[in-house]
DNA sequence: ATAAGCGTACTGACCAGTCAGTATCGCGAG
DNA sequence: CTCGCGATACTGACTGGTCAGTACGCTTAT
């Protein structure tokens, strides 16, 4: 029988979380190292001793988030052998975790965006890691007829894009609801390739 | 005659000017008074003089751009009266305004992003002044039958979204051509909601 | 003993914003 | 026409608060 019920989460564990909290809600800047230690009930010495620096704890949550999207959707796509039915699975898992994780989103959607050129990098970095990822699978879609052939770089960028701004407006009003986003937005996309189910 | 072909800018003009090349190459914090200073070979009393503070001399760059986007996007409208052929004309005007204008387009989609809870909101009102822009006349068009029933709200949130992300892109990298995004943003937005020409 | 893990008091660079002062103009009175 | 006067436009040295990062010390487990 261990002494808790819950495992009481390890420091590091509470400084990421509080930073999670503070940063998605504030934002970088108007975040100080201050409250986080207070949020996560640590000291600036320990966070100092997990992590380098503000920036680096940052983009340390940005990662995170950004690698769970991208599991998410692999997992969902090796479930599926059709090719457009991968693209659609895809998106499916991504609003999925979007809207699982509220806080994480607005983190990486808005938070990360007009913080000076270093992460401006990063940004660009993680926007291109999906965009390749939906490109690539839209690639398939048109190699084997699924959808008639289009400009698939112009395509992936609009869909992340349509994507982006529909999250974002449901991270800061809760509307539309995560079924009326896929009511609405997979049809959109897949219309906007040309493909009729 | 007068003693200068062109007459030599203002104080307040070259602030702004030299404030929308340092903000929208830089971010809002990484550029400092002092830098802005030395790039309208102004001082930093004169900035004082014409503006309350950093924040408010952003703000007035947004504003001004937003607005001049506005006004182009409404002025093509007044020239057309099909509702399909509006909405075809308002996209356009947008695309050639924000390809015109690169540095003020990566300020408002990009640098005015992400900043604190007061950027926050002047960004949500400019992106529902043009979402709220598209609604209308995607609404128009459904009414008089250029278009099947869909749900405008999530429509205008994700065409304006592939839209931010496109000119994003091309901000980026130059990369596609103002041409290539009309060719294939264009016809995208409009199968999207189930037009055809 | 020794090192990983953490707490706390401190430092100092940085930079937005201030302010006392200067320059230049238009204008009405003498 | 010219002098005084107020208003507008601008200057740049200075300040003071802020906050990321550091120094160093105490604990606990091994």
């Amino acid at each position: 029988m261990r002494g808790q019920v819950t495992e009481p989460k390890s420091t590091r564990e509470r400084i990421l979380d509080a930073a999670m909290e503070l940063f998605s809600a504030k934002g970088f800047h108007d975040t100080k190292l201050d409250e986080i230690v207070a949020e996560a009930s640590a000291s600036k010495g320990s966070i100092y001793f997990h992590f380098p620096n503000k920036e680096k704890l940052f983009i340390a949550l940005v990662d995170q988030f950004a690698d769970l999207i991208e599991r998410r959707a692999k997992e969902a796509i090796a479930g599926e052998a059709d090719s457009i039915r991968r693209v659609q699975a895809a998106l499916e898992a991504v609003l999925e975790t979007f809207s699982k994780y509220r806080r994480p989103a607005k983190l990486l959607l808005v938070q990360a965006v007009g913080l000076g050129t270093v992460f401006e990098r990063k940004r660009i970095e993680v926007n291109d890691r999906f965009v390749l990822l939906i490109k690539t699978y839209l690639d398939d879609a048109v190699a084997d007829g699924s959808i008639p052939p289009v400009n698939t770089q112009i395509v992936s960028h609009a869909w992340m894009g349509a994507i982006y701004n529909i999250v974002i407006q449901w991270v800061y009003t809760g509307e539309p609801t995560k079924d009326d986003i896929m009511d609405a937005l997979l049809p959109l996309l897949l219309k906007s390739v040309g493909y009729q189910e």
